[in-house]
RNA sequence: GGAUGCUUAGCUCAGCUGGGAGAGCAUCGCCUUUACACGGCGGAGGUCGUGGGUUCGAUCCCCUCAGCAUCCACCA
């Protein structure tokens, strides 16, 4: 028996320690269709946030739905090593403990990465647990497994063999603070107010001068030219003289370049090749010296002479000022610009000439293109995330792969000692001894890449599940991963498997705090799920993460709607409760013909088969919201609000008990996905079930058991019912002032139609006539009428039934107006134009019992 | 500079391929009715951002504009 309030704690206790013993998430039926997702892998960082949650809980009611569909459905968890992530916080907790890690050695410091990441796995472990993710935990990974990593080094070693990886010396994204390289989605654009300096050059031989404008003194010292527009007739006279470089008298040539913009600063632009990609284009295509000023942690180097080892700012704070103390500052302009900033350590990225490894991206990413232009194509959800990805692979630059990290998959890349080559080689050369390994890792991203395949096992491309669950099925992430996720599994994929990782791609937004704003440390505004769950229960979570969203947009964390996703599990708790008290303990369930059913029983079947229909459409197009409140509607106003309390009146009968039994296993079955606690806890306790809700099927329309027929007249009965209670409330009448009514009609009303009503009303008696008076309180229905008679005052009576009269009157206007209408009635669907008959016809009839009232009045 | 999304009840948001707008919370009134006060019943509250267009018919499709948000992009 169910306790008499939900209680989540009690109701989630030991759940999912059940089925993992059960094997629920790990045993495959390989006579079923394969149901596949890998799991975008967790940084092994931290604690999960709500945003994981918003990540895992859509994967899990699919993975669950699909399995009581009857597929086999296997969702495979995994942990990723975020390199840059990880290593800054190990490095920060060893930096806490007062011990410098590079004093560690590598391989010291991997020892400690090692068993940060253990420690931080198992929270992991707990955290999907608590949320009752359905992962298949034998065939988890990381993502430095031995076996990724070889699949890794595979990677990297064809794609160099085929051109597509090569190292190059250009300008990359630099984070001087936790001194690596970075790709280009990992550089986070912002707006900052910055100031542009005018400065004056001197010409070399001559009395005049340029003015020369940047944003950036402290590379001034790498200037090697100074370009100006051959249109701009300013300077144009000035090409091929010398100027001296105001900070350390270097003479720089004066060049003519079509990329200066004449309109920016004074149309004379410094080219600074070390530190600036475009500087550095221009310095290609004219062979200019690239000369580096700052050392990896941008400070700078003997270049800035007298400025040797000041950090950039303080550098370019000093060069100002003493330029300014020489006359040569000129002109200083507030200005705001885009800054790249650093995305994990938020540090201003120095564009920086250096050695890196690149993928070269063109070719990889025309396949991606091609493929979403072809029948295999993925399918993403929305559909709009599809053109995002396209657009990023239309303009892609090459990939900076290297990073100057330990923690990572080291490149497979092996230099000869004695400078005469390198080997770039799956495994390490036999006489290593002679070797030295690129110190350098590679982009996390990059095994992220390979993800969905590598975890299949790839390359052994015989493998059992490698051959059954891949491509996967689903891909479920946020639209912050579609560039340095998506893209790359996709592309990564195309190359090595000649499939497309997954065959369809959900896109969700992100969740934002109560004011919408993004949840983050700084702000202290993140929300704990686990504080969540502790207060309203993981279910409430699960079903609040999953239906107050609409799929690709962000959301806001809002607490009233936890709750109220709490209170409707309590509603269908107590429902549950009031059907197992009715069933008893000896209830043995039987089929009973639909055409036997009580027209009540009729009713509430129909829309049981109507909402299974609309809830399963929904989910099958990944719709989750909309399915959830099919259900909802479903579960109040038909179930608990009318059938239930109607079945009160017949609670003995085998047809109600059946019924009843049949629509809370409907109801339970359908929202299991969601709530997979509360409804296991329900499902056990149901006089007939199996050993889990996990082994379960999923309700499935029967079309022949929905009866418009009896649908409508238990409307009529609902209509009447709603009627009388709205007439008592706005004539402040108690409700449970008893009537007597007389239901006027011609038509057959269903057997005990007048106990129902009477139940609901509290008539004391309730007659049901063929013809009769229409002596008091009156309502009409297209054919019936219901009388309550009670002493009214007539001019009140008479003006609701002119005010109902107008209202029909307008409604015939609008129908003949339609109806009257030959484009309408030709053009108009044919099922639409029967329905406007109908619908006119009953309005006539309406009119007219309205008019004859009046009349009697 | 490009691109996308959003604008619907006081608040937060749904509204499926066009056919008289819904939920939760808040609010007002009534009800301790034997599943549920984590409740029940009933009500009030919307010119569906602006202006056009297509259509028999537009919250929904197309265009314009406005506001908000996000992403992409090397303008020194």
């Amino acid at each position: 028996m169910l306790d008499k309030r939900y209680s989540h704690q009690a109701v989630e206790q030991g759940k999912y320690d059940f089925w993992l013993k059960n094997k629920y998430f790990s045993t495959h039926d390989l006579t079923k269709t394969p149901f596949s997702i890998v799991i975008p892998p967790p940084n092994v960082t931290g604690k999960l946030h709500l945003g994981h949650a918003l990540d895992t809980i859509p994967a899990d009611i699919l993975i669950r739905y699909k399995k009581a569909q009857g597929y086999d459905s296997m969702w495979l968890p995994g942990m990723d090593h975020a390199g840059i992530a990880t290593q800054a916080k190990v490095a920060e907790r060893l930096r806490k403990e007062g011990i410098d890690y590079h004093s560690l050695g590598r391989e010291g410091f991997l020892k400690q990465a090692w068993a940060w990441k253990d420690e931080y796995a198992s929270t992991i472990h707990k955290q999907w647990a608590a949320l009752g993710l359905a992962l298949d935990y034998p065939k988890e990974r990381f993502t430095l497994d031995d076996k990724l990593n070889q699949c890794v080094n595979k990677v990297f070693v064809s794609l160099y063999n085929k051109g597509l990886i090569y190292q190059g010396e250009r300008i990359i994204n630099w984070d001087p603070e936790l001194k690596t390289a970075l790709s280009n989605v990992e550089v986070i654009h912002k707006k900052d107010p910055g100031t542009l300096w005018y400065f004056k050059y001197q010409i070399v031989d001559s009395n005049e001068s340029l003015i020369v404008a940047t944003t950036r003194p402290e590379t001034m010292f790498g200037d090697t030219a100074v370009f100006v527009n051959p249109k701009d007739k300013r300077y144009k006279h000035l090409i091929g003289k010398k100027c001296y470089n105001p900070v350390n008298g270097d003479k720089l040539p004066i060049m003519g370049d079509s990329y200066v913009d004449l309109s920016f600063g004074t149309g004379a632009m410094k080219c600074t090749p070390a530190h600036d990609p475009n500087d550095f284009a221009l310095a290609n295509k004219y062979n200019l010296e690239k000369v580096i000023v700052m050392d990896e942690s941008a400070h700078m180097n003997e270049k800035a002479g007298v400025y040797q080892g000041l950090d950039r700012y303080e550098c370019r704070k000093r060069v100002i000022n003493d330029l300014k103390d020489k006359g040569l500052l000129l002109k200083e302009e507030k200005i705001e610009h885009e800054v790249g900033h650093s995305e994990r350590s938020d540090a201003v990225v120095e564009p920086y000439l250096s050695k890196q490894w690149f993928v070269k991206m063109k070719p990889l990413a025309d396949a991606v293109l091609k493929l979403q232009k072809s029948k295999k194509k993925i399918n993403f959800f929305p559909a709009r995330f599809s053109k995002t990805m396209i657009q990023w692979m239309e303009n892609i630059d090459d990939w900076c792969i290297s990073r100057q990290l330990w923690w990572g998959h080291r490149i497979p890349v092996y230099y000869k000692k004695d400078g005469t080559g390198m080997v770039v080689s799956e495994t390490a050369p036999k006489d290593i001894e002679n070797y030295r390994q690129d110190e350098d890792v590679l982009d996390t991203w990059f095994s992220s890449g390979l993800w969905p395949f590598s975890t299949l096992n790839w390359p052994d491309t015989n493998d059992s599940d490698y051959q059954r669950y891949f491509p996967t099925s689903l891909m479920v992430t946020g639209y912050d991963l579609i560039f340095f996720w998506v893209s790359r599994m996709v592309f990564q994929s195309l190359e090595f498997t000649k499939e497309p990782p997954f065959k369809q791609c959900l896109i969700h937004g992100l969740i934002r705090d109560e004011l919408g704003r993004k949840m983050s440390k700084t702000l202290g505004n993140g929300v704990d799920p686990f504080d969540v769950i502790a207060k309203y229960g993981v279910d409430a979570l699960r079903y609040f993460l999953t239906t107050c969203s609409s799929p690709g947009l962000d959301m806001r964390y809002d607490e009233n709607k936890v709750e109220a996703s709490a209170n409707y599990l309590n509603k269908i708790w107590n429902s549950a409760r009031y059907v197992l008290d009715i069933l008893g303990p000896n209830f043995k369930a039987e089929t009973i013909p639909f055409k036997k059913l009580p027209i009540t029983e009729q009713y509430i079947i129909s829309r049981l088969n109507e909402t299974i229909e609309q809830v399963t459409r929904n989910m099958e197009k990944y719709e989750l919201g909309a399915a959830s409140s099919h259900l909802y509607n479903f579960v109040y106003d038909d179930f608990c609000s009318f059938y239930l309390e109607m079945s009160k009146l017949t609670s003995q009968n085998v047809a109600t008990k059946n019924t009843l039994y049949q629509v809370l296993r409907g109801v339970i079955l359908m929202i299991y996905p969601y709530t997979p606690f509360i409804t296991e806890e329900i499902y056990q306790n149901l006089p007939e079930h199996l050993k889990s809700i996990m082994l379960e099927s999923y309700p499935q329309v029967d079309k022949k058991a929905i009866s418009k027929e009896a649908v409508a007249k238990a409307n009529l009965l609902n209509s009447m019912i709603k009627d009388i209670r709205n007439y008592k409330t706005s004539n402040k009448l108690a409700p449970n002032l008893p009537v007597n009514l007389t239901i006027i009609t011609s038509d057959n009303l269903f057997p005990d139609f007048d106990k129902y009503l009477a139940r609901f009303t509290f008539a004391k008696k309730v007659d049901i006539v063929k013809e009769g008076q229409n002596q008091g309180v009156i309502f009409t229905y297209p054919n019936a009428t219901l009388v309550v008679n009670l002493e009214i005052d007539k001019d009140e009576m008479k003006a609701r039934l002119t005010k109902e009269l107008a209202n029909i009157n307008n409604e015939i206007k609008r129908s003949e107006g339609l109806l009257n209408n030959q484009n309408f009635v030709s053009k108009a669907p044919a099922a639409k134009l029967q329905l406007e008959k109908e619908k006119y016809q009953k309005h006539l009839a309406t009119k007219k019992s309205l008019e004859e009232k009046l009349k009697a009045l």
